[in-house]
Formats: C-alpha cells, sequence, structure tokens
DNA sequence: GCATTAATAAAACGAACGTTCAATTAATTC
DNA sequence: GAATTAATTGAACGTTCGTTTTATTAATGC
C-alpha cells in the first residue's frame, strides 16, 4: 500500500502517456475517466497527479508534444530550394507517413482541442496554422510558377489537408492497401487536383513513389 | 412550480433538439449536461425527460434525423440515367450545399459516433455506408466508361468525401468567400482529383456552377 | 365549470467525477 | 545501516452527473 518493487517514474510516466493517447482516441478525452486511465497503466488514479498537476495539462501536453513533431518531422523532410512540384510531393508523403503512424495522437490532437483553456488552445492552433502555412507557400509558389493550377491557395490547402488527415478514419495497417499503395494514390490525387504539369521524375524525391498523372 | 403559461410541448421539443445541436456541436456531448441543455431551453432538466428518455436517445435522435435527411437529399437531387460526370457534379453540389447548411448537425453526427451503443452505432454507419456507395457508384461507372482516372474506387471515394465535409471545419458564412464560390471550387478540385475528361457544360445540371478544368 | 390530460418544477437519488492528503514502502545516498 | 528521497496506496473531499419521483399548475374536453 505504498511504493512497489520496481517503480519508475520514467517507466510510469512513459506509459501513462500511451494509454492516454489510446484511451482518449478511442472514448474521447470527457469520457476516459482518470481511474481508467490509472488501471490501464496498473497503478491507482492517484499516482497519476505526481506526473501531470490535472488531467486537462495531460490533454495538452500529448498535444503540444504531437504538433511539435508534426513540424520537425516537416522541417526534416523538406526539401529546400526545390521546385514546387517536388516540394509538394515531400509534403504529402510527409504528411500521410505521419499521420497514419500516429494516428491515434492525430485523432486526439484533432478531435479534442474544445477541452483545452482559451490560452492552450491558441498555442495550438498557432502550431498547426504554422504548419498549413508551409502547404499554403508551395500552392502559392507553384501557381505563380505557373505548374499548378490553383483557384484559391487557402481554400485549396484547406481541401488537401483534409484529404489527407482524412486517412486516418479508414486506413487500418494490414488491410487491403499498403502504405506505400495509399500513399501514391494520394500523391497522384494531389497532383491532379492541383493541376500539376507533368515533369519528369522531379516528384520522386524519397524513391518511395513515383507520380502518376 | 409546474407547467407554465403557454407551455406546448412541440415547441419545447423542437426548441431541445436545436439548443442540443448547437451545445453538442460546441461543447462535445460528454461535455454538455443535461441541466445545461435545460437551461438554453429555459426549462428544468427533468422537463428534458418527457421528449426524450435518455441522454443517449437524444443523440442517436439528432444523428438519425441528420442521416436520413442527407439521404432523402440526395435522393432528390440524384439525376437518373445520367453520365457519370454529371451525377458526379451533383453529388458534390449536393454535399456541399448539404454540409454548409447543417453544419453544426454534421459536426455532431461525425464526431460523437463513439457515444452511442453498439447496436445504435451500426445503424447510423449503416446509413453512411449507403451514402457512400453512391459516390463509390458513380467513381466506378465512370472509371468504366473512360471518362474518370481512378486508381482506387473505395480510396478515391473517401479521399473525397474526407475533403468535401471538411468544408465544415473552415468555412463560415458571410465570410471571404461565398457558398457559390466555394462549391465552384470544390466541382473544379473534384473533376481534376478524379481525371475527368473534358466535356462541355454536361457537368452543370443545378445552374449554379459550371465546371473548370 | 368540472374532470381530465399535458407540461412542468422542485427535490432528491446514488454513482461517478477530478483531485487532495496523509501514510507507507522501495530505492538511493552517504 | 541510517537518512533521505522517490513512488505509490487508500481513503476521503466536495461537486456534478443522469435520472426518478412526486406534486402542482395550465390547457383541454365535455
Amino acid at each position: 500500500m505504498a511504493r512497489t518493487t520496481g517503480s519508475d517514474g520514467e517507466k510510469t510516466e512513459a506509459a501513462v502517456r500511451e494509454a492516454a493517447v489510446s484511451l482518449i482516441a478511442r472514448l474521447g478525452y470527457e469520457a476516459m475517466s482518470m481511474r481508467q486511465l490509472a488501471a490501464e497503466v496498473g497503478v491507482q488514479a492517484a499516482a497519476l497527479y505526481r506526473y501531470f498537476p490535472t488531467k486537462e495539462d495531460l490533454l495538452f501536453t500529448l498535444m503540444r508534444e504531437h504538433m511539435e513533431g508534426l513540424l520537425e518531422a516537416w522541417s526534416a523532410a523538406r526539401p529546400a530550394n526545390a521546385d514546387p512540384v517536388t516540394r509538394l510531393a515531400a509534403y504529402v508523403e510527409n504528411h500521410i507517413a505521419f499521420h497514419i503512424e500516429r494516428r491515434h495522437a492525430t485523432h486526439v490532437s484533432n478531435m479534442e482541442l474544445r477541452s483545452l483553456s482559451h490560452e492552450r488552445l491558441t498555442q495550438i492552433l498557432k502550431m498547426r496554422t504554422a504548419y498549413e502555412k508551409e502547404l499554403r507557400m508551395i500552392l502559392r509558389d507553384g501557381a505563380e510558377a505557373g505548374v499548378f493550377q490553383v483557384d484559391d491557395t487557402g481554400l485549396t490547402a484547406m481541401a488537401l489537408i483534409q484529404m489527407m488527415t482524412g486517412v486516418i478514419v479508414w486506413f487500418r495497417p494490414g488491410a487491403r492497401l499498403s502504405i506505400a499503395e495509399v500513399t501514391a494514390s494520394y500523391l497522384s490525387m494531389t497532383m491532379r487536383l492541383v493541376g500539376a504539369t507533368i515533369s519528369h521524375g522531379t516528384a520522386r524525391p524519397s524513391g518511395r513513389a513515383a507520380v502518376a498523372l
């Protein structure tokens, strides 16, 4: 009825984060109770408060780190000084890969925004806007260069992001389509959607997929 | 401290539905309390139970009627025996119009599925699948007729629906773009995405928008 | 105008919620 | 091996939740 043998703060905190992402994705933030989360980790509810001062702090931490991860992944994948088609292809590939790999966390970050305080909501939205701006810049550069046909940059960016993020709704690993197949399909749909001019082989930055217009 | 002057069951029930859609869209189903809903309607919580036996019954009723409305709207708008381009254009126009008009209800139907019992979830998903199947059939017919270029019918249908439904996330009435402009943009993005062969004027079933490839 | 029905209020129910606190034990430090 | 720190338990706090019950008043039918 106190500290248990083999208990380790770092391991417990990691287990709490992992269980929280999974439970919130499945039940929703409001529907998940701290007792439920604690039971999943194999600990009493009071122990959670050693790592996160409140339930909302836990949610915010998960969201912030997810958004930071997304921005970092794009920073690492972004091709500098490349043509718009190559950059757009890299954006799509990174987005799909990241979201399939972290389906649950994406679900949480997209669906539970209303449970954040105003200040924290603003913080998360700022990161999201920064990420979306990257896509808008690619589309604008492409439109100005005449390689994309885009009515409205902002609208197109939102449509593309909604389309790509939607992959987490229906995609299940090990199902009919492989990740590579899904990525290739989304890539060609994206290129057609923006009316990309065919440019032989430029859109193969990672070697994973070719653009089929 | 009992029946109030001018009270009317039908009006109260309608007010409850309306307030519930708005509150659930804003706060989430779990976060909305029955007392909060009652206060919005101007009534005590106990009065709600005259119209809906449980909170979940209320949610389910809202969702079922929303899905029925969607299917009915498509039934009315669907052009019989038309070419795939015309049918796809009608699908897109109906989808965008319906979802912009009923943003809050769509939000509820899409976000609160996990709060339904298994049986009721199945019931809602059955309706949704039927609606999605209509799009898959259009895409398949178009692909077979050679007027669409589609890798995978199922994947493309999901991508399109996610893209179109996403309009409720960012669109606000009275903002920069009008409904007609948004619809026209989504229509041309859709036609490009499916690689529709240019067919002079066929894609103008409602007269509201022309397809610009 | 009297009986009946419709619509609500007021109060209460037990259960579950997020969170706090004191006590207790394991691991670590010296 | 004693002192200190880290990790956790168990019990409790006040609050809020969905829901039920009973009483009360407005509208309706005859």
